[in-house]
DNA sequence: ATGGTTGTTGCACAA
């Protein structure tokens, strides 16, 4: 079962790239950041034609996420729990019944800038609610991938210049220490669990300006988490870095993990 | 050190 993240920065002004990668890709499950509409407003035809559910947990103009299943999707959830008046779209689950069931939970995680502030005040509250909702899916010892946009730059070789995130809410100490305590109750990272000791990148955001992406001027804060049950059943990873040189790219490219489910 | 881009919305802001 192919499971991949895409930030698509806007669903509707860029249906085709996404459905071009999915034509291509064969994902069986995507989950999606910044769709940047409402739920009435998601391009629901063009995905469907081509053999995908649809969940979304849209929000006007920004935000949003949602999760397209070649499988059916089931007990889906929407917002992440711990606070009832968050009204900002950046959390969904549901449970993939293919050979197994495989809980998903895609995220949007704030972007936390300018810091210091009240923006990045959010992001760090939102990620202590991340971290007990994180501790809650490995309770329950099912295969579980937490995947998504974390807007958070780990370590250093994370990013091609890390010193120039140095004022960047995403490369912040409390930042970084937020997802290292998260990811230390037992989460693998994709990446890392195919390619530990890589001294710098691989990439998954390149920014639109200054000719970042010519440059190779990129950061990796979109990341595939896996419970101990789902890492077991890893075979492969991917990162679709092609898709940054098309025509109408996302800043962002898809990150997937292939399992033996 | 600065400026560089894109989407949605409404004539600014978020990233």
């Amino acid at each position: 079962m192919k499971i991949a993240t895409f930030n698509i920065n806007g669903v509707r002004a860029r249906i085709e790239t996404l459905t071009g990668w999915l034509s291509q890709a064969q994902p069986d499950v995507v989950v999606l950041q910044e769709i940047k509409t409402q739920d009435e407003g998601f391009p629901r035809e063009p995905i469907s034609d081509l053999g995908y559910n649809i969940e979304t947990h849209g929000q006007k103009g920004f935000n949003g996420v949602a999760i397209l299943s070649k499988l059916p999707l089931e007990d889906v959830s929407r917002g992440l729990p711990g606070d009832d008046s968050d009204e900002q779209a950046r959390w969904i689950e549901a449970t993939v019944v293919g050979q197994r069931a495989i809980r998903i939970a895609g995220l949007y995680l704030p972007n936390g800038n300018p810091q210091p502030g009240p923006k990045f005040d959010y992001k760090l509250a939102w990620m202590e609610r991340l971290h007990r909702r994180a501790r809650a899916l490995l309770d329950s010892e099912m295969p579980v991938l937490m995947l998504g946009d974390y807007n958070v730059i780990l370590e250093p070789r994370d990013a091609a210049h890390p010193e120039r995130w140095s004022d960047d809410a995403l490369f912040q100490p409390e930042s970084r220490a937020a997802l290292r305590r998260i990811a230390f109750d037992g989460w693998a990272d994709a990446v890392r669990l195919r390619d530990p000791d890589a001294s710098r990148g691989p990439f998954t955001f390149w920014d639109y300006q200054a000719g970042a992406w010519q440059k190779d001027n990129g950061i990796r804060i979109d990341h595939i988490l896996l419970s101990p049950q789902a890492a077991d059943l890893m075979i492969d990873l991917g990162i679709d870095r092609d898709e940054r040189a098309k025509d109408k790219p996302s800043d962002h490219v898809p990150v997937w993990v292939d399992l033996d489910a």
